[in-house]
This record gives C-alpha cells, sequence and structure tokens, in this order.
DNA sequence: ATTATCTATAGATCTATAGATAATGC
DNA sequence: ATTATCTATAGATCTATAGATAATGC
C-alpha cells in the first residue's frame, strides 16, 4: 500500500513498458496515436489547472472532443491517461533538448551551451515539470518505474557529457559518483526554477539564474 | 481556476493565517491542540501511504480514534486537515534545525554543521518532504501562502548564516541575490536526496552525500 | 460485417451536517 | 445547562461498462 517513490522503484528488473502497451480495442494503430495525442492535450491542460484528482474523467473526454465511452476505447483507466501524459511530457523534454544541444566543442562547452538550453526548457515546461513531481506518486507501481526511468534518461544526457569533458580533459577528473551527483544537481536545479520561481523571481530573471547557477557548475568543475 | 502555484502565490499581502486561526466550535483550547494532533498524527502517515486524495476523512477519524463528526468539530473540511499536516511538518523541520545548529564559530564552520544536520533531517522527513512536494497544490489559495511562507522561513535560516558568513569575512563576499541563491540551493539539495534517493543511493550513502555536497556548496563560498 | 462511437446508468464512494446521546460541572 | 461526541444520512459525484447506434468498406 506504500506508494512512496522509494519502495515502489526497483532498478528494472523487466524492461519498462512503453504507452504502446496499454491495450486497446481499436484496431487502427493511427487512429489510436492521435486520439491518445488529443486525449494527452485535453488532459494536459486540465492536469495542469485542477490536478489529477479533481479532473473528472468526463472533462478529459469532453476537452479531447468526444464522449466518455470513446475514452475508455483508448485506455483502461484513468491512470492510464496520467500515465501517458508523464510519458509525453518527457518525451518533448528530451526532445526540445536532444534539438538543441549542439555537441560541437569540447566537453566543457558543450555542458556549458546544455545547460543553458536546459533551463529554458525548464522555463518553459515549468508547470508540466511541477506536474511530473505533484501527480507521479499516482501512478500506479509499474507506470511510476517507467517515469522514474524517464527522469534518468534526462539526467544521463548530462553524465554523458560530463563523462566527455572528463575524457578530453575540459573538465577536471572525476569519479563516477561524481560524475552521477553533477547530472542531478543540474537536473534538479533546473526544476528548481520551475517550483521556486515565485521566490527566486524576487532577484533573478531566468537569464540571470542561468548564468549564476552555470557558472556555481562549471566553476565547480574547471 | 489556475491552481499552480506560482499564481496563487503573493508576496503576502495580509499576514499569513496560523493554524490557529481554523474556526472550531469547541470551546476547551487544550483540547482543541490535543485533538488536532491527533488528528495530524493520524492524517501524516495515512496521506504518506495513500495521498491526500486517497485518503478519506473517516478513515482520519479512524485513525485518530474517534468518530467523522467529531473531526469535523475540529476542522472545517478536508484540505484544513492538509494545511494542519503541512503545517505540523514544516514546523518540525525547524525545530529540529534550530534545536541542533550551533552558532558557535564563524558563518562559515556554522554553515557547514548546519548543512550536516539539515541534510540529516531531509533524510529522516523525506516522505515528509515528499509529501509537501506533491500536495502543496491542493491547499486553498490562502493555506498555500502560508506553506511557501514556511518553506521560505527555511530558506532564511540559510540566508542568515551566510550574510553572517559574509560580515566576518569567514565567506567571500557576496550580494543579496548570491545569497538568497546559494540558500535556495542549500535548501533545495537537502530535498533532493528525498526526491532522488531511488537513484542517488546507487553511488552514496546519506553521510557522502551530505559530504559531497556540502564541499561543493562551501567551495563556492571561501 | 466490422469497426468506432455514443448514451445511459450500475455501483460504489465520499464529504459534510443535522439531530440524538453521553459526559461534565454548576 | 453546557459541552463534546456519536450515529445516520442527504446530497452529490465519479469511474467504468453494457448495449445501442452510426459509419465504413467489402
Amino acid at each position: 500500500m506504500k506508494r512512496s517513490v522509494q519502495q515502489a522503484y526497483q532498478p528494472l528488473a523487466r524492461k519498462p513498458r512503453g504507452p504502446r502497451d496499454i491495450p486497446t480495442e481499436v484496431k487502427d494503430h493511427q487512429l489510436v496515436s492521435r486520439r491518445r495525442r488529443e486525449i494527452v492535450d485535453a488532459a494536459v491542460t486540465l492536469f495542469i489547472q485542477k490536478g489529477f484528482h479533481k479532473t473528472t474523467t468526463r472533462e478529459i473526454a469532453r476537452a479531447a472532443g468526444f464522449s466518455i465511452g470513446t475514452l475508455y476505447e483508448y485506455v483502461a483507466s484513468k491512470e492510464d491517461v496520467l500515465y501517458l501524459v508523464c510519458d509525453a511530457i518527457h518525451q518533448e523534454v528530451e526532445k526540445r533538448l536532444k534539438q538543441r544541444i549542439m555537441a560541437g566543442g569540447n566537453g566543457a562547452r558543450t555542458l556549458e551551451a546544455a545547460i543553458e538550453v536546459y533551463f529554458h526548457v525548464c522555463d518553459q515546461m515549468a508547470d508540466h515539470i511541477l506536474l511530473i513531481y505533484q501527480e507521479t506518486a499516482s501512478l500506479p507501481p509499474e507506470s511510476m518505474r517507467y517515469v522514474l526511468a524517464n527522469e534518468e534518461r534526462v539526467t544521463a544526457i548530462f553524465s554523458d557529457i560530463l563523462e566527455r569533458g572528463v575524457e578530453d580533459y575540459s573538465l577536471k577528473p572525476l569519479d563516477r559518483g561524481e560524475i552521477a551527483l553533477m547530472a542531478h544537481n543540474i537536473a534538479v536545479l533546473g526544476h528548481m526554477w520551475a517550483f521556486r520561481r515565485w521566490s527566486l523571481a524576487r532577484h533573478f530573471t531566468l537569464e540571470q539564474y542561468a548564468r549564476q547557477q552555470s557558472d556555481l557548475i562549471m566553476g565547480a568543475l574547471v
């Protein structure tokens, strides 16, 4: 019954199930993709506004443009919708990151550029990031594991760059633990702008915030 | 209808309402305190296990040892219970911090000691910290403001120490913004152990984690 | 015929309160 | 008498599904 994140997480014994593994009676695969995208688009907005639990399945269906009965042809439960939403958010974050991270220069330069891009993505997707913090715990265990694995993949983007920087000597030597720690720090300091903006914005614009944090991180690494 | 943290927060125009301002029909003030403590103790456990929305008011009443009718003599709504819980958690965090932070040496030493204490508190109260991240958004706007002000008071403990360190020259010169930023960083890196323990614990024990982060922070400050 | 969608609702809750009862102190 | 507590329930939802209907393609 314990639903805390720690308990539910087991280091991916089974390979995680993607959104494609949610069962459906509908045969047309393209239609399934389209309808699920409509469901996600509708649900994201509602969940951000009212939270997962206060949003009804009817509202989701109506906002997506079809009936409650149709909704349940494409998902088996309300939790499935939440899972689709969390997964879509992580996909979007990864997409924006990978689109804009240029792996041009050495490790140190790439890292600095990646941090800047990442902080901007966190700013643009602040509400979505907040949603993941708030509602991940409401997922059934298996979906939760998958979402946490997504989160870890974002973090891994930074550990990869850090590793490269260590190899090309543009960063100081770091062991595996130090690399993991810095990667998590970067990931979380981006999120921090999302969930403490109400306080941080008194002192900084996003650009100032990104610069200061980036200087702090790079200062510890060169 | 927007319930995101940013929207709801307004820099404390009115002075925030404490738990004592929740109305009750019961005259015996001491009894009110005792019953509310019983409510909080019961609810904290349930909220951690099942989340706020999946916990029923009946369950809270039963776990507290009285009936649903009695519960509603001490709170006006289920949200009041959540507010009491969040407030109690912050009080407990502050109590433990203030109890154990020795303001003996200079600013730099006090800071290092405070960080260590804080990270241990975050470890001990990991589930509670998670709960606040997850459920703050479910509070009515006024209670939310109060809870965010609590969070800010914890952060202010670190900015005060940082300020002292700057004044006694045990830390390098920092402007107000830099002090605020470092205080928030410390606060959030403590929380990070709570919500990423499932990944961090692969590399570190709490002690190792606290040491590494502390070195990182102090390295940027001296 | 087959596939997708809709309507109507079963079945299960859950919050909050009204009114009855028990306990306490004058 | 006054205060605290309990029982019973009004009133309002909400998820998920069964069975009816519409649309599509052979």
